[in-house]
DNA sequence: GTGAAAGCGCTAACAC
DNA sequence: GTGTTAGCGCTTTCAC
């Protein structure tokens, strides 16, 4: 412990050059005698020295980090989304400051926001979900940032595609158990001010509103909000047949709520979840469920930052400064690759009648 | 974007005073007239300068940040480890640094920890669990770490309590299902090479090897090896009455596979996994589970890293260089405080004769 | 109370 | 090829 770091100059002082030189060894710089590279790279091996990120990053103006904003990891959205980013980012090279907002204040992602830039991250990954309007001050903010900032959260509006994955999403479920032969399709979404479970009831509505009823519980993501919810729609509609939870935690309440109701599943009652989360497949009945590929989509946004950061780079090299629109260029590359993204119907025994 | 940060010279200059004022009011001096102050935080104010942590980290030689290394976050176990390390740390004002290992292999976890050390990190917690001997090269490593490590990860012997809480966990479960009734417990247990599913073995063990036979079935924590377990120990030990999981998943594997098998849980089953994970209480029959308090014990963990780089930053300042002797101190002064986290038992329908 | 000078560990630009 | 000088943004002496 408190063993002090070594430092370039004492290798320099123990390799008998400057410290220029052993700088040169350490970005393997071509100008070097092959000797004198050896004789540096012996003595950096023997003292163990490790060059000092914090001193390059000052003088680069590159750390060579990205910043992570999200909310609590006890939910399996942002820990997966989070995986996903550290995974790609790991990838390409850059370490993650991690910051976490724990009470959906504005006030905490500001601090989050200052934090990460005081540490001079290259670019920031905002993984916050989208709930009311909580990224209404961080639109306005953006343009300001000396950084850029992409969102890394759940897929919502601000990929810009036509219509959201979740969305898409909800039609599938909804389709699928009419397809099945469901009549009365109940919804337990996760709470409306949540830009995902907004876009995700959408598509449950989008292919039910003209058919039939529509039954619909605002739970709160929690598996017991989607045990209450299947109890409240049943009282309320007693024809209901089926439910499409906005995750797979709701999902699992609906499961449980069935069982202690003497419903079936699926023969009297069809269930479908969304996420696919590991367990999923080990329900009982195993849950049919939506799989949003959130990994995939998170380490699609590590890349976009990646690439805005090069490009940015490379404009101020070239002191050139029509930056902000090769950026807008680079970012709609990355979107048209999302077609292998699509929303996928996993389907399982909850929804399937024999 | 691209909107070059403010530095404090520019505050300065805006200002009319040194750089060296602005420092002062910064880092609130005393010794600066109100005058001075006022002014120079309305310039502040008004330039939105953030001053760079990464400057400062470099003279103060502190960073304010922790850094992270574990595992994929894709268990329960290492999510919410890192959920409560961060809520510590950013209660103590610390950044955090996160470095996943992805493939178990000793290189990429040197690799973490230079990663780590080159940015100048305060302290490290060490996360990763305890696999066959990979903790064998840190441990020899940690001597001459400029920096102190703490382990962070699920409680084991690294610990230095008498007896790991994970063995007392697994005793928990065996006697609880002895009790209800239950003959012939099997154990589903984590891979072998895990220290933390050793410990949950040796638990179990405790309790039975001198009363019943000892089914045993070793599981790669996912609830297909849950499975998979049950059908094999079914088989093998037809009046198996009883299982013990070493994780929820598989304990939810379990569950599954005794539907199939037209078993009954908790009649012809008693089932009880570990971790009390949130969906515990929504499988069906709601699981009993033991709860090893992972969050509180992550926190506990931080506090007393922090606590060492304070005592190291002390003694620095005092000359002195018992340091080690201090923090041996602190450390242990930390784990006689671990009486609260004794592990629960928490008892559901799974293991309930009614 | 305030400023000037020096330096944290490193690298970019120029000498030689 | 290699060394010297300067400076990244900030804070710590030590003058005044």
């Amino acid at each position: 412990m408190v063993k002090k770091s070594v430092t370039i100059k004492e290798v320099a002082q123990e390799a008998r050059v400057s410290a220029q030189t052993v700088s040169r060894v350490l970005n393997d710089r071509p100008d070097v005698a092959p000797k004198t590279r050896r004789t540096v790279q012996a003595v950096i091996e023997r003292l163990g020295y490790q060059p000092n990120a914090i001193a390059r990053s000052l003088i680069r103006r590159r750390s060579h980090t990205l910043g992570v904003v999200t909310t609590e990891l006890d939910q399996y959205g942002p820990m997966r989304t989070l995986s996903g980013i550290e995974r790609e980012a790991n990838n390409l090279g850059y370490s993650l400051i991690l910051s976490l907002i724990h009470h959906h204040e504005t006030d905490q992602g500001e601090r989050a926001l200052n934090d990460l830039l005081a540490h001079q991250v290259d670019g920031i990954l905002w993984a916050v979900a989208e709930i009311g309007d909580n990224y209404a001050w961080l639109l306005d903010k953006i343009p300001q940032l000396p950084v850029p900032l992409v969102f890394g959260g759940d897929p919502s509006h601000t990929e810009r595609m036509p219509v959201s994955p979740n969305r898409i999403g909800g039609r599938l479920a909804a389709e699928h158990l009419l397809a099945q032969g469901y009549h009365e399709v109940g919804l337990i979404g996760g709470p409306l001010d949540w830009e995902a479970a907004q876009q995700r009831r959408l598509g449950w509505q989008d292919v039910l509103s003209r058919t039939t009823q529509t039954p619909c519980f605002e739970g709160d993501w929690s598996a017991a909000s989607g045990k209450q919810g299947l109890r409240q729609l049943i009282e309320q509609y007693p024809n209901l047949d089926a439910v499409y939870a906005a995750n797979d935690q709701m999902a699992l309440g609906v499961l449980q709520a069935a069982h202690q109701l003497g419903l079936r599943v699926p023969e009297d009652l069809g269930v479908v979840g969304t996420d696919n989360i590991p367990e999923a497949a080990y329900f009982w009945p195993p849950l049919t469920t939506i799989q949003l590929h959130m990994i995939e989509r998170s380490k699609m946004r590590v890349q976009q930052l990646h690439q805005i950061i090069e490009a940015n780079e490379a404009d101020e090299a070239d002191e050139a400064d029509e930056a902000d629109e090769v950026n807008e260029q680079r970012a709609n590359d990355c979107k048209t690759e999302g077609i292998p993204l699509q929303p996928k119907l996993i389907i399982r025994k909850s929804s399937v009648r024999s």
